[in-house]
DNA sequence: AATGAATGAGCGTTCATTCAT
DNA sequence: TATGAATGAACGCTCATTCAT
């Protein structure tokens, strides 16, 4: 899904390159200098104008959350090109990696999210409905090829990997789980421990 | 003994109140306002004026470090509190829960903490090494009397604790925790499930 | 007089009705939010973008004489219309009560027109050259038939309205001058005291 | 009267120096640019930072309510020192003299006196309050040594005067009301004309 | 030593004006 | 020619920090 500013009717092309780079250099800015940041500095690091900030996003909110909602594109986009570039198992593991570490980025607007700003009521949602459906096709395929356990949730997938620790340990975590994905794959069943 | 001035007794008395005074205020407005509050409204909360914050305290990360280590002290300082006035299953039990409180109400800091000024760097070891002596006299004593289990780490559980989310839902875990702790105690053996 | 562009020339239709409908504009917003008021409130309440506004009024001020220019004008017309549809002394006072009327609404523009703007500098002149010929007529038609006395000075007339107070205070004077025009009268000389 | 600032008590010498500043350099500058001035401008007129503006007014309005008392007791206060620097009747005159010169300054600030704002109800009974007595003891004196007509009223010559309109027409109608004052006193009854 | 007045950098925000579309 | 996106100066205001009292 492509970000357009909310009349996306007659959009402009130089409007639309606006937007697209305010959104990353936002993004960059927010990485840097947390959601918190000068709106002056979002505007210098992408070549723009203070006013065209506040043309294309009123409230320092708006902002956050259209970042917010690209990332989330970004992340869901990422699935499809996975899937045709990998093993469904290793494109599994390579989108779940990629995942985490969109939600190791975002920590810091967790705050933000949780400030009751209703600019931010959608997202939660929105979250789900874009990254749940994207992991569902690359969970389904890897099923179906018999490369990983067939018991699994994607929803649950989605939720425990956002709950891992940040750092190293959560990538243990999620090495861990991966690897517990393949585990119970029938064309791994052999290796199973026998029970007596 | 060393007969000291009245004078010199008085001035240093003062200061020291002043401090006192200055980090209850602090403490306060961290909670309501976040660490980034003015130091107005914390010289307010005071009762003194800025000038004094600045005298005590020169730069903020000053002050939040002070915050932080009081309430460290203060947590350690309750163990020996309550090892006094409760059995010592019970008297741990508590402690946890005031400790998990403690380390409820500090989240705010934790962006704080993690921003990389030096003045912050000395704060992680002092918790451990304040709280973790603090909660092994507890450990220790609830387990020579056979109350709880004796294969805990305290580490591990002043980590663990700190990692429990944060409302209602990090509650109920904690509960669950220390009913494991009480779970293998040899008090409690009896009510083991038998093995077959 | 209608107000034109500079290369009235080659005027299109279209151009004339946007400067039409940019001055019927900036007059609603000049009434309802000042003389000050954003240029994008004028362009959007007529319904153009700013830059043509810009075009056609490269300052604010050469809006803003425009305005008064056009009512003027405006008031002016007034006179010839009610001068075919009222007695002549009707129509006098209908007139005198629709330029106080104008000139209640215009008080708020009395200090850009001092601001020394060298763009107002001709409209006190306009101001004189338009309104004076103008209720000369109906005061000489009013004088001819004998329905006011014919000592009054038109100027005078149109000064001493313009000084008077806005809102009721005003009216009940401007009534009393009205009055006044008509005592003096050929017709109502019956009525005037006798000189001893 | 002195300006001082809400709370007198415990005014620092500095503080009061800075107000009295403060309202000269506002006074300076709203007769130059009028109250709309920025805040900038004002402060750097007075050589201090806009800082110490906002600490003492608050409100723009706050400033210029005050900087409005400010010469309204300044006015009040020639009233004796004209009082013993001329007669009677030439302290009066002088007296009206400067008070229509304060009155034909202030008429940019009519405006904002009628803005609604509250900070500025107070402001015409303090008017009255304090040019009233300061006039009246002026005519009284006048009165009682015989160099004015006995029959005036203060508070009607304080309407009257700041009714009048300005620049030279108005000078030249003060000065007939104060021939006026003196056509009917005691001291020159000879020389009025004789009724025949 | 304590106070709080003063400072001024810096932020959010607006809006006149320009200019690419 | 008309549009409105982009620009950036300028404003109101806050508040960390300094320093005279």
């Amino acid at each position: 899904m492509v970000v357009k500013s909310p009349k996306a009717r007659a959009m402009r092309a130089d409007a639309q390159r606006s937007i697209d780079t305010l959104l990353e250099a936002a993004k960059t800015i927010f990485a840097k200098s947390g959601v918190d940041a000068p709106v002056r500095e979002i505007a210098s690091e992408a070549g723009v104008g203070v006013g065209t900030v506040y043309r294309h996003f009123p409230k320092r909110s708006d902002l956050i959350a259209a970042v917010f909602r690209r990332e989330i594109d970004g992340c869901a986009a990422a699935a499809s090109l996975l899937a045709v570039k990998h093993e469904p198992a290793a494109a599994l593991e390579s989108w779940l990696t990629r995942y985490a570490a969109f939600i190791g980025t975002k920590r810091g607007l967790a705050a933000a999210l949780h400030s009751g700003d209703p600019t931010f009521d959608a997202l939660p949602a929105y979250f789900e409905q874009t990254l749940g459906p994207a992991l569902e096709v690359l969970v389904a395929s890897a099923v179906t090829s018999g490369q990983i356990r067939p018991d699994i949730e994607p929803f649950d997938l989605l939720d425990a990997v956002r709950r891992l620790p940040p750092g190293e340990s959560g990538q243990r975590m999620l090495a861990l789980m991966i690897d517990g994905l393949r585990y119970g794959a029938p064309g791994h069943r052999a290796k199973r421990p026998k029970k007596t």
